[in-house]
DNA sequence: TTTTTAATATTACAGTTGTAATATTAAAAC
DNA sequence: GTTTTAATATTACAACTGTAATATTAAAAA
């Protein structure tokens, strides 16, 4: 993936799950797919067309088909994304964000140890 | 805003100008952005307009000029953005969003005592 | 070997976005 | 009142997106 490259909203939604379960063919992708989204398969494969086009994905021919493979791993675009969003909307301040989904997000007192436990680890480093 | 309106990347830099001060001219947007862009202020134009149409900003005439001004607040975006990029990257897990940015932010021993506050209110209520 | 079929490749098409340039118009200046 | 000028409005244009449809081709079936 080129440095300036971009994951659309859908595309994520086919790398996911890319990510999940690789090498993968198209058909297992348009299988993955079918109970959450309501994409005809043409444009499942238009996506990965596209992938590939930006070099997100790649594929190795086996008889007529493709099998794809990630070439970008999940966790680098998690950080692309999140960079970019955190700059977007918060300007880079990211305890106002913090601030601000948990002002709307409800979690259980589990999940808020979970967090909090996170944290102490973050400070004790 | 119309329900299913986006703020693009650019607009939203525009919208955060216009968030901090309003109403203010098209003339304080551009002086504004000056600085922290190297847009033409014909760019910065294009955006109001485009804004405008999307009725996340209104004005008011002033003589020749435009008083413009936000329709839509500033948190109703934030939270809009937070939903969708929630969704698109982390499938909702804010707990593993949380992780994430947590791995790659460093923040201070202060900011993370902030936020561990801000965890226990979340949890008392 | 010819036909069928199931993959992939190419083309489509309108809406959005980034990034302006040109045109029009109304207020100021003379 | 006519000219200048500074605002706004309209137009531009390519890349990216969402959402496919059609065309081509290589493998399978007959």
């Amino acid at each position: 993936m080129k440095k300036g490259t971009q994951i659309s909203d859908t595309e994520w939604t086919v790398m996911k799950v890319i990510w999940k379960d690789s090498p993968i063919t198209a058909n297992e992708v348009i299988e993955g797919l079918e109970e959450s989204t309501d994409w005809s398969d043409r444009t499942i494969r238009t996506l990965l067309n596209r992938l590939v086009k930006k070099k997100v994905i790649s594929y190795k021919k086996d008889g007529r088909r493709y099998l794809y493979y990630p070439i970008v791993t999940e966790n680098e675009c998690i950080k692309k994304e999140n960079k970019s969003f955190l700059n977007r909307v918060y300007s880079g301040a990211v305890t106002l964000m913090f601030a601000k989904f948990l002002e709307e997000e409800s979690l259980s007192d589990k999940e808020i140890e979970e967090l909090k436990e996170i944290l102490d680890k973050k400070k004790k480093r």
